[in-house]
DNA sequence: TCGTCAATTTACCATTTGGTAAAAAACAAA
DNA sequence: TTTGTTTTTTACCAAATGGTAAATTGACGA
């Protein structure tokens, strides 16, 4: 009998990230609700709380079918995490140069907490990785976003040094518009039982609007 | 044969958390020694992330020996939980209203990321306990932390509405403080990655008390 | 020093969990 | 419809995990 083919085109083990072979419906399909699943577990109860049968539940597949589609529990892992580096540097990536320093730095802390409400999930799978020490993201966070981190940081040191904003350290600013914008997500079960009434998110909005106001307002 | 009677004087599945019986030299140091223990593996593996045998290790006595001393894995996460909670409510109780607003808060936020630096497993227990939807910390959370941040969140609308800070949405204000504080503690890992030099809390506490001075000054 | 209770170890067990092998079913091109 | 391929199911397994029973060792007051 010859090798099991696994539908991303790699040998059984194989490894490469990038799909070799055009995916079928089925698998485009299947590895999208398998996803779906795995992110909705993981995010609530971190990879090692997660079960591949909780996952295979989620998305209404076998477990030997989940593992059909991907090598293993930690390949899923790894795959959500890939995509979502690129989702989570994104908004910091906007940050434009040619703009006005105050609006850019707010519609970036805007931007933040969009993303907050919209994929709370993500930011909990995220959250949930750096609690654990990035065991398995730690290479991603050297190689992609500390290099962009520092660029941004160099830009917001200039505005500050051209008086264009408050002086400010770039890299501290940065942690608070994180911490306070993916609380909200991160949180939300203690954010919800103190703020009860419905639709945080408006009024996170303008507090955060005119804290960051302030605090870089020349 | 009687029933064995364990160290905390409860019977077997007994409940009370109250040391209802004077404990021993010897259970006094191993039950430090397994809290101690579990702490570290629970903050950074979380609750189902956990294992015995890892707390057992960490401790360097038996896993039969660790239930010895307690119920179950379950009961030491709450005995855990339990004793974080009253800690972590102690700096916002000393919010006086007798203070200078400002003096006042901006002693908080330096409060919160004392604690985030000297006690950062504690955090990091936490806020794995949130993240995943605080199931065996909610009740807590609604008898404990809600009427405290009610009250001081009363306390902060009066001193804004006296005009002796800038006005400022409470809740938002102490979502912001624990955030931005916390951080430091839960997202080390990125932290250290993006600031390696080392200590990264006193330019942490000059950064959030400039935020915080700007954002309340009047 | 003896006896008793506390503390610890040894030897297990039932379940859960990640994962596999192989057969069966569904699908698609001819 | 037939044939080769993809997808799914069935039936497992070995290791890990939370937990227990009972025997053994240790502490300590009378």
């Amino acid at each position: 009998m010859k090798d099991t083919v696994k539908p991303d085109g790699r040998g059984p083990k194989g490894s490469p990230a990038a799909p070799a072979v055009k995916r079928s419906r089925i698998q485009t399909r299947n590895r999208k609700l398998i996803l779906d699943a795995a992110l909705e577990v993981f995010s609530t109860h971190g990879f090692r709380g997660a079960t591949l049968d909780q996952i295979a539940t989620e998305a209404g597949l076998s477990k030997p079918n989940i593992l059909y589609y991907f090598d293993g529990k930690e390949a899923i892992h790894v795959t959500l995490l890939n995509k979502l580096m690129e989702t989570w540097l994104d908004p910091l990536e906007q940050l434009n140069p040619q703009g006005d320093p105050l609006d850019e730095i707010l519609a970036y802390v805007r931007r933040k907490l969009d993303m907050a409400q919209a994929y709370p999930r993500e930011s909990r799978l995220f959250a949930n990785e750096i609690l654990q020490g990035a065991p398995r993201m730690a290479p991603h966070l050297e190689a992609r976003l500390k290099p962009l981190v520092d660029a941004k940081a160099t830009l917001i040191a200039d505005w500050a040094e051209a008086g264009r904003i408050a002086p400010v350290d770039p890299r501290h600013l940065i942690f608070s518009i994180w911490a306070t914008t993916q609380h909200y997500a991160d949180f939300e079960a203690q954010v919800n039982v103190l703020m009860p009434e419905g639709g945080v998110f408006p009024g996170a909005a303008g507090y955060l609007e005119t804290m960051y106001r302030r605090m870089l307002t020349v």
